[in-house]
RNA sequence: GGGUCGGUAGCUCAGUCGGUAGAGCAGCGGACUUUUAAUCCGUUGGUCCCGAGUUCGAAUCUCGGCCGACCCA
């Protein structure tokens, strides 16, 4: 029998079938063959994977409170603490041990003396492997050379870790593993736990920020009937009960832009969005944004805000506004530049002429000699293409790239001077774009027309234009009053408030090949 | 898609001119009651990414493929 859709082919499958696509044997090895005995033997006691272990401090805090005491005073008056944490390092000297244990605030040494544990109980730490998970009850000590210990008066195995961990030196240096295994990046490696709490601390301020500014918060669909808000390739689902095609959201635009439509005048998203492309050092697939939405606020007053947003969550992570990125100093203190495309072109290359910019066939040549294709579009659109070309990598300072063409901003609102450009921003740093905002095109019969000019170009092959949403047009002719709406990548505004060179480095667990 | 570099023990890595596999850590056994990547003695552990070719002989050379990192498009 043969089944050709793929949802149905679970339930045909036969059962070599379904053993051939089993996920593989776990390798195995004699370090966890002996490691598995050891849990073998520890279940026979009955005791085995215990949950009645209450840890009462933690290792930074305990380290906070009582470094500076001196060992006397430790000894005068006995402090009784209960830890719990990974055993990172283990030294057994005869009839005493010691042992470094990580918790999430940090590591501190316990010290296990076979006179003050018993000596059943030493024995079994002594075959304890680097990995498991044990809980200590003791006094706190200072050792010879005045660290912090705890002298343990009990110590129990909690959990019993089957897998070795890497070189306790050297860590886990392999990138894919640090990738596919982040579990094992994060207990190994401090830098990586930094980075993700400094992602959790930043996305926290911004949210702060948002707040605080009068914004509400809302969640709006992952799932679209039409993929709308940008121009990007969809992934593409299907609902069972309704039997429909639903696409994974590239953007959240469409549907914020409603609530404004609603009243929410002040709104903002956080969310992943889904976008069908490759991976690279700053793409994967689903990625977080954050979109706001300012009623009666426009393109100059949102560039405003989002300087003020990225100073603030500097601040609020690095405690400063310049800092270095990947060798290099970034000052985020500094008025960020504003340049329209052909003035940030001729920064980079003050020879060209505002006559030659303005030439067709100038700016064809020119974006050749730079060593891209020249893509099918207006003179607007072949501006940007030589911006791209020349000098969109330049951009190191924060710089604000004004006036986009109308042809690639379907959902901006034209500029009142010119109606080729429109009221659009996207702001580079590090040479990379990080936000995109615009005055808000709330014309619904101008949008309705862009929406045709969408198609049209999808009818001729760009599998990335846009769809026409009839139910957002229906919105618009409400009536959205005058909006500013902007948005920001959050894995890219980590990357440079973390100096991770890629975006994989800020996601916890990036878009893998399948092993 | 193109280029460069890489894939060897659980981890981090050596491996010369082509001569049949090494270290440290981890593990196992032993010594050791204040160590700091503890130390000392002994010891287990290999699909050298896969396949083909050259050769008496391939981790090593050649070709093809797979996977990864970086750069370019």
């Amino acid at each position: 029998m043969t089944v050709t859709n793929p949802i149905l082919q679970g339930f045909f499958m036969s059962n070599a079938e379904q053993q051939a696509q089993a996920p593989v044997q776990q390798d195995e090895n004699q370090l966890i063959a002996e490691r598995r005995a050891k849990l073998a033997e520890w279940r026979k006691t009955g005791k085995a994977f215990p949950n009645d272990f209450q840890r009462e401090n933690t290792a930074a805090k305990l380290l906070d409170g009582y470094s500076e005491k001196t060992a006397e005073e430790l000894s005068e008056m006995p402090i009784e603490v209960k830890v719990a944490g990974r055993m990172m390092l283990k030294r057994v000297m005869g009839k005493a041990a010691f042992a470094t244990l990580q918790d999430l605030s940090g590591r501190i040494q316990v010290y296990i003396a076979r006179d003050k544990v018993s000596e059943a109980v030493y024995e079994d730490f002594k075959h304890w492997d680097l990995g498991d998970i044990v809980g200590v009850v003791g006094v706190l000590m200072k050792t010879k050379v005045g660290e912090l210990t705890i002298n343990a008066t009990e110590i129990r195995l909690l959990t019993k870790s089957l897998r070795p961990l890497p070189d306790k030196f050297h860590g886990l240096a392999d990138q894919e593993l640090k990738y596919r295994q982040r579990y094992v990046d994060l207990i190994m490696n401090e830098e990586t736990r930094l980075t993700f709490r400094a992602r959790s601390a930043i996305v926290s301020s911004i949210r702060n920020y948002m707040v605080g500014h009068g914004f509400m918060e809302v969640e709006t669909p992952m799932m679209h009937p039409i993929p709308g808000g940008a121009t990007a390739k969809p992934f593409v689902t299907h609902h069972n009960a309704l039997d429909m095609q639903q696409f994974l959201r590239i953007a959240p635009e469409l549907y914020l832009k409603r609530l404004v439509v609603g009243g929410f005048e002040k709104v903002f998203e956080i969310n992943r969005n889904f976008r069908n492309e490759g991976l690279s050092p700053r793409h994967n697939p689903e990625f977080t944004m954050m979109e706001f939405y300012e009623a009666y606020a426009n393109y100059h007053t949102l560039m405003d805000f989002t300087e003020g947003l990225l100073r603030h969550a500097a601040r609020e992570a690095l405690g400063k506004e310049v800092f270095q990125y990947q060798g290099r100093e970034l000052d985020l203190s500094k008025p960020f530049h504003r340049l329209s495309i052909c003035q940030a072109i001729q920064r980079e290359q003050p020879c060209f002429t505002d006559e030659q910019l303005a030439d067709v066939e100038f700016l064809k040549t020119k974006i050749n000699a730079f060593g891209e294709k020249v893509k099918p579009g207006g003179l607007g659109s072949l501006q940007l293409q030589l911006f791209e070309a020349c000098a969109e990598a330049q951009c190191w300072e924060p710089t604000f790239i004004i006036d986009y063409p109308v042809e690639v901003s379907p959902l901006a609102r034209a500029s009142d001077s010119n109606p080729e450009i429109t009221e659009r921003f996207e702001l580079f740093i590090v040479g990379r774009e990080i936000a995109n905002g615009f005055s808000e095109l709330n014309d619904a019969e101008d949008q309705a027309a862009r929406f045709h000019e969408q198609m049209k170009a999808k009818d001729a092959g760009d599998e990335e234009a846009m769809y026409y949403d009839a139910d957002f047009i229906r919105a618009l002719e409400y009536g959205l009053p005058p909006t500013g709406g902007c948005g920001i990548g959050i894995d890219r505004l980590i990357m440079l408030l973390t100096d991770s060179p890629a975006i994989r480095d800020v996601i916890l667990f990036p878009s893998m090949r399948p092993e």
